[in-house]
DNA sequence: TATGGTGAGTTTGGATTTCCTACTCACCGG
DNA sequence: CCGGTGAGTAGGAAATCCAAACTCACCATA
């Protein structure tokens, strides 16, 4: 029979094992916005150091930085995104701008992207083949791997 | 004088306070295929089952999920998404997006999600104002609150 | 009416992580 | 030589996490 105690297979729980660690996802914030230096990250971020030096050599050995020096003598470092990492900025931007909608009263929003079109950057998943923005209605799963199940959503 | 020992202000950092503890984007993510009692949730997540608790109360209390009886007597329970929660199903498509991409070799996407235009679902984030996709290049930040940097990414 | 089963958790006690402060080590500037 | 900066390590207390067992209410059946 198949496993009935292992966790669905599934990219969003494999992402999160690398990126959703306590403080991942704010490295990565800072690194993108050019902030790449360990002291640096260690006050815009506010985490403690040793967990930071942690998530650095983890970040790195995924892939998602690289540790680059600026200055041989004395040797000093600066982490920045690979490729694989800008492309998870944009799941910062959605993000953010969840929590700008959610999270603040009005717009005070401690910090504002804007886009090269002139226009501050308000972020919208779209569908690549039709364009249309991603809503739930518009959606249906398919699991690809027997066992797993998804109970359509029972009509509200 | 500023703060200089507290974290950036930032609704990345907010948001994943709320969300960004372990298992719980994989609550949303099973909420939102419909699978929202507690024992599906323990199975399909694989998480103990008192910080399944623990998150549910959390998400709850933060206008993210609803608990709603779906039978007296016996009393049985069901979470479902807010539209708070739903407006964060797109950063999950993003994200499993990314790690097909990125964590798994060829096309093994143990989840496939399906567009109601037909196409299997390819999210792209892109700028509500202009419609392009959001690449890193084309971003500037302004932190709206003075003492915050951002050093423009020094050309690679 | 005893027996077993399900759903939705709570309890318990031990294994991991995280946190905080302090410390190191290399170098530079005066 | 002295103090300062960048990039971490070290050590122990505090918080979290985990698995398994337990509870409690109810239903099914026999």
């Amino acid at each position: 029979m198949a496993a009935t105690k292992d966790p669905r297979p599934c990219s969003i729980a494999d992402a999160l094992a690398l990126v959703g660690e306590k403080y991942s996802l704010l490295v990565l914030r800072e690194v993108c916005l050019g902030n790449g230096r360990f002291d640096q990250l260690v006050r815009n971020i506010g985490a403690p150091r040793d967990i930071l030096a942690t998530r650095l050599r983890r970040l790195v050995d995924a892939g998602i930085l690289t540790k680059r020096a600026y200055s041989e003598r004395p040797q000093r470092f600066e982490y920045r995104p690979t490729q694989a990492g800008l492309e998870l900025e944009p799941v910062l931007m959605t993000l953010m701008a969840w929590g700008d909608r959610h999270l603040r009263k009005d717009d005070d929003r401690p910090m504002v992207i804007e886009h090269v079109c002139g226009n501050e950057l308000a972020p919208v998943v779209t569908c690549r083949a039709c364009g249309d923005p991603v809503r739930h209605e518009d959606l249906a799963a398919h699991p690809q791997v027997s066992g797993w199940t998804v109970s359509g959503p029972s009509a509200a």
